[in-house]
Order: structure tokens, then C-alpha cells, then sequence
DNA sequence: CTGATATTATTGTTTTACGATAATTAATAT
DNA sequence: ATATTAATTATCGTAAAACAATAATATCAG
């Protein structure tokens, strides 16, 4: 039951391009995208505030320690 | 606007000590303490899924990003 | 005080987030 | 099909930092 990272969920439903969140966070587009697909251990809390800075949402909006539950 | 561990709040709303945790997580109490007090700059999601799992909560209830609501 | 718990401090190691870059793979036009 | 754009994946390298191990303080409860 590890930490799902649900970044894509987030972006889909606010319509948001990698591209532009990249660019605010101030990281790469590769690297975005790894976070995105959950290909991270971890993250650092700065990188974590300006996302819910960019997409106006709390961690636990992009975090969820759940594997299973489909119905989103 | 950074990224507050609330962490402190969780173990004594649920009464945990450190101790136990720290061993069921697998970190060290001092470690475990450095990320209580948000003196951590990121988190590896292993860890946070063990603290999740003992403390039976979601990542949104020890990440919050805002530093100013005192309103818990 | 004594003992248990928690914080802080050091030092060191290993992991890894992230940069930089490029190649590949979608999509979306034209 | 062929550009164009967006996204993913892959390599390599580096700097940051999570974490271990340990010890020294605090802090709090008896």
C-alpha cells in the first residue's frame, strides 16, 4: 500500500500542461513527468508547496496512501 | 507559504510516542523528531507510507500547505 | 534524584532528487 | 505523410539531504 502520487489526476482535471507547471516549480519537464508517473522515492517539500501553490491544492490532494481504490 | 508537518499534532491527538513509532517506521527517534519539528526539506515516500500506515491516516493529514491556520 | 522520553548536535554514508540533455513516443495540427 | 508540439523515457553527473549511529542535552513523570 505505497504513496500514490495522483500529480496526473490533478493536472487532467485543472487542464493544466506539464510544460507550464515545470516551469513555475522551476523543474524540469523529465523530471516532472517522473513525478507524475510516480517513478520518485520522495519529494522535497519545496517542490511539494509550489505545486499546490500552481494547482491551488494540498498535498493530500496529490498524495494518497492508498493502491487500490479506483473510484477517483 | 511552506509546507508544515503536522506530525506533532497526530502522534498526540493519537497519543503515540516518538519511540514506538520511529521503530515501526524504521528510522531513528532522532530522525523522526528532525521531521516532527519540520526541520526535514523532503520526505522519502516509504517513510511517510510506514507513518501513514501505523498512524492509519492519509499523507493530507501530516502535509498541509499553509503556515498561518491555527484553526485545526 | 532517577528513569523514560524527546530534542539537538556531529559525523559519515548512501540514496536520490534534480539538472542538463537527448532520444523516443504520443498527440495535434497542417 | 510531415511538421509541430507535448510528454515520456533514458543517461550521466552532481549537489542535496535523508537517514544511521551515536552522544549529549533537555524535558517531563515518578
Amino acid at each position: 500500500m505505497p504513496i500514490r502520487v495522483r500529480l496526473n489526476v490533478m493536472l487532467a482535471e485543472r487542464n493544466v500542461k506539464s510544460k507550464e507547471l515545470a516551469e513555475f516549480v522551476g523543474i524540469t519537464e523529465a523530471n516532472l513527468s517522473l513525478l507524475k508517473q510516480g517513478k520518485v522515492k520522495g519529494v522535497r517539500f519545496d517542490t511539494l508547496e509550489r505545486i499546490c501553490t500552481y494547482l491551488k491544492c494540498q498535498p493530500g490532494d496529490l498524495l494518497r496512501h492508498e493502491d487500490d481504490d479506483a473510484s477517483a
